[in-house]
DNA sequence: ATGGTTGCAAATTGTTTGCAACTTG
DNA sequence: CAAGTTGCAAACAATTTGCAACCAT
C-alpha cells in the first residue's frame, strides 16, 4: 500500500508534493480512477496542481510498472494502482466503472496449440462485461 | 464475405457510395483497421469522401452489430469486421500485430459467483500478449 | 548549484456535431 | 418528394508538449 511511496524513494524518484498527492490519491483508493478524477482529488489537497503534472505523473508510475494503464473502449483511461497481484477487470458497460476480480484458472489454458500461430505467449488479460448493481437498477 | 452488404441492404440501410465504399474496405481485408486507416483507404477510390462520414458509418456498423470496435492501445479505436463469429485477440507486444483466435470454453464460466460484485455479466473479452514468430526470433 | 519538475497555455490527436446542400428510395 | 446522408468546419475530450520559473537533493 503506501509502501509505494517508500518504493518510489528507494528507486531515486525525486519526491516533491504533487507527486506524493498523486501517490497517496492512487494508494488510497482501490478504485480505477481516470486521469480527470485523479486531478481532482489531487486537488482537493494540494489546489495548485495541475493536469499536466498529473498525466506526466501517472505516465511515469506506469512505466515504472508500479501502476497499470487499463484503457476501457474509448473513454478515457483508467489507472489501477494494483499492479503487484495479477488479476483482472469487470468493467460496467454504462457508467464505466471497474472492480478487480480474481477468475479461477489461467486463461492461457484455453488457448489450444493450434491456435497459437508460432506466438510466444506471456499472459493473457480478461475484460468481464455487464452492468454494475446501480445501472442494473436504473439502465439507461 | 460481401454479404455484408447484401445484409445491410436487406435491413433497409440506405446504400450511399460513401458506405458501400466503408463497408467495402472493411470487408476487403481482415486487419483491424483505425476509423483514420478505414477513411484512407475508402479515399483512394472515392477521394471526397470526409472523415466524419466515415466516423458516423463506422459508428452505425458497430450499433448494428455488423461490426466490433476494439480498443487495443489507449489509442485510436479499431473496427473488427469479424463480428459474426466469436472470438478473442492475440496482441504482439513487440509490433502490434493482431490475430483473431478462438479459445475452446466460455470465460465467464472462470467467473465464481463470488467474484461477480451484483454485476449482471453480459460476456468477457479476452486478450492473449506475447511475441508473434517475427518478433519472437528478434527481440527489441 | 544544478538538473529534474512544475505550471501554464497552446498544440495534438481522436471523435462528434450543427447545419445547409444533396442524394436515395 | 421526403427523409435520410453528406461535407465542412467548428466544437469537444483526452492527452502531450515547449518553455521559463521553481525547488529537491
Amino acid at each position: 500500500m503506501s509502501d509505494l511511496l517508500e518504493r518510489l524513494r528507494g528507486r531515486g524518484w525525486r519526491m516533491t508534493s504533487q507527486r506524493r498527492v498523486v501517490a497517496e490519491v492512487l494508494a488510497g483508493d482501490h478504485v480505477h480512477l481516470t486521469a480527470d478524477e485523479v486531478h481532482g482529488r489531487a486537488a482537493q489537497r494540494l489546489p495548485e496542481i495541475s493536469r499536466a503534472t498529473v498525466y506526466n505523473t501517472l505516465g511515469e508510475l506506469v512505466s515504472l510498472g508500479e501502476v497499470l494503464e487499463v484503457s476501457t473502449d474509448g473513454r478515457a483511461k483508467r489507472y489501477d494502482p494494483n499492479a503487484h497481484q495479477p488479476h483482472q477487470h469487470l468493467v460496467c458497460s454504462q457508467c464505466g466503472t471497474i472492480r478487480d476480480v480474481h477468475p479461477v484458472g489461467d486463461p492461457l489454458d484455453d488457448l489450444p496449440a493450434g491456435e497459437r500461430f508460432g506466438f510466444t505467449l506471456a499472459g493473457a488479460e480478461v475484460t468481464y462485461r455487464g452492468l454494475c448493481p446501480a445501472c442494473t437498477q436504473n439502465p439507461a
